[in-house]
DNA sequence: AGTTCAACCTTCACGC
DNA sequence: TGCGTGAA
DNA sequence: GTTGAAC
């Protein structure tokens, strides 16, 4: 497993080629692309026409880059088949390229790629120095501002059970479906196991599992499942991709061998294995 | 109040 | 070969 | 993955 922090290798992936650059032009090929916030796909592109990006973040599934003039930024939720790739302009438009802006400097497209429309692309006002939409979205474990401490103390005080918890957007964000399964399997839990149980040191333990799932996720360009969604050097994250349980069913746990089960939960998968996870009383 | 569930979309793998 | 289904 | 409606 790859080390931290994988995150900043997206991050300046993203810095690197944006920051300080002006937009020339943006177009949108899908409208459902910027739903919400938005009168339409004109106004859109309008108001970021000439406008410089300063820099870019990134909040659990969401990437942001603050812009000159006013208090605003674009905010990119890239869902669960959304992309922000960084292409050269000579590049063939991706089949389901969604938004592209072209800079002023003639250097690469900033490009929105969405296979399923569940993502989209807008522009939004920042408060405190994150997008009023997402201002209820709690910080992710790659964040200078996450705390752990804080984190503890809000989950052991939700009593309820701990995937439920991991899932949820406003206690901790970037962990989704399968990134929950794969972390409570490093940590040896079981997903109903209630939150109030956890020791310390067990949340830490989990906190690293979490952190070593959504690196190796982010070092492939964020959401990568099926071998058509592709990271941000177009390359498939589907060979080199090492889950442990999800998806697994009946296969050999890794580390004791028992078949994994899957169970379903909140009305979607969920993998574990029966020995290494024992469920609570 | 807490929980389940369908909807939002496009594509692909699968079985018949 | 295609059509419906389930899953991502 | 997220939202909002329905139990």
């Amino acid at each position: 497993m790859p080390e931290l922090p994988e995150v900043e290798v997206v991050r300046r992936g993203l810095a690197q080629w944006v920051v300080g650059r002006e937009i020339a032009d943006a177009e949108v090929l899908h409208p459902r692309a910027i739903r919400r916030h938005l009168p339409g796909a004109d106004e859109f592109a309008a108001r970021l026409k000439g406008r410089t990006v300063l820099s870019a973040e990134r909040r659990g599934k969401y990437l942001w880059l603050p812009l000159s003039g006013a208090e605003e930024a674009l905010l990119a939720h890239l869902g669960m088949s959304g992309q922000l790739l960084v292409v050269d302009p000579q590049t063939p438009p991706e089949r389901h390229l969604r938004v592209r802006l072209r800079f002023e400097d003639g250097g690469p497209d900033l490009r929105f790629v969405d296979q399923r429309t569940f993502g989209h692309v807008m522009l939004t006002p920042l408060v405190h120095g994150v997008p009023e939409p997402i201002a209820h979205i709690a910080p992710d474990p790659f964040e200078e501002s996450f705390d752990e401490a804080e984190f503890t103390r809000r989950l052991r005080a939700r009593h309820t059970e701990i995937k439920r918890a991991l899932l949820d957007q406003s206690l901790i964000s970037g962990v989704g479906n399968i990134y929950a399964d794969e972390a409570l399997w490093i940590a040896r839990l079981h997903w109903a196991r209630p939150t109030e149980t956890l020791t310390r040191p067990k949340i830490v333990e989990l906190l690293a599992g979490v952190r070593t799932v959504m690196g190796a996720a982010l070092l492939q360009g964020g959401t990568s499942f099926d071998a058509l969604y592709v990271n941000v050097n177009g390359e498939s994250g589907y060979f080199d991709r090492s889950l442990e349980v999800y998806g697994r069913r009946d296969l050999p746990c890794s580390r004791c061998g028992t078949p994994i089960r899957r169970e379903a939960f909140m009305n979607r998968s969920s993998y574990s294995c029966p020995k290494c996870q024992r469920k609570p009383r």
